[in-house]
DNA sequence: ATTCTGACAGCAA
DNA sequence: TTTGCTGCCAGAA
């Protein structure tokens, strides 16, 4: 029987990429609702230190659509230089101000939701 | 094996 | 209101 039905299957970190990369262009998300998605809604830096590891993965990981709850590029620092992941997100159609997505309410992208 | 860290989130003061 | 502390889980030293 093939066990690989879903990402449920797969570890911790292959489940954020997973998920991470199942965001929508154009779409944001935060650490908590991958996190709620994964079952676990308080493991939200564990969201965060998978992504640290996104850098080991061959695949592309669009790590810039995850931000905090804030919207805020917390881990703008982990994209080699402080502008990447502004420029990236601004690239997509994004309004960054401050290192903080303005229309993140608007292009938040709930896994819960669109997952289920 | 134990301890610490980490790209968060929620609650308390 | 803002600021700070704790809790959470998993990996790395």
């Amino acid at each position: 029987m093939a066990r690989q039905k879903s990402i449920e299957n797969r570890d911790f970190f292959s489940r954020v990429y997973e998920v991470t990369k199942l965001i929508p262009y154009g779409r944001i998300t935060s650490y908590g609702a991958v996190a709620r998605y994964l079952g676990s809604g308080r493991s939200a830096r564990l969201v965060g230190w998978a992504l640290n590891s996104c850098h080991s993965r061959p695949e592309f990981i669009p790590a810039h659509r995850v931000v905090n709850r804030k919207g805020l590029l917390t881990g703008k620092r982990h994209f080699g230089n402080s502008t990447t992941m502004q420029q990236l997100l601004e690239n997509e159609g994004f309004s960054v101000e401050d290192d903080q997505v303005t229309d993140f309410d608007e292009k938040f992208w709930d896994p819960l939701k669109e997952l289920k």
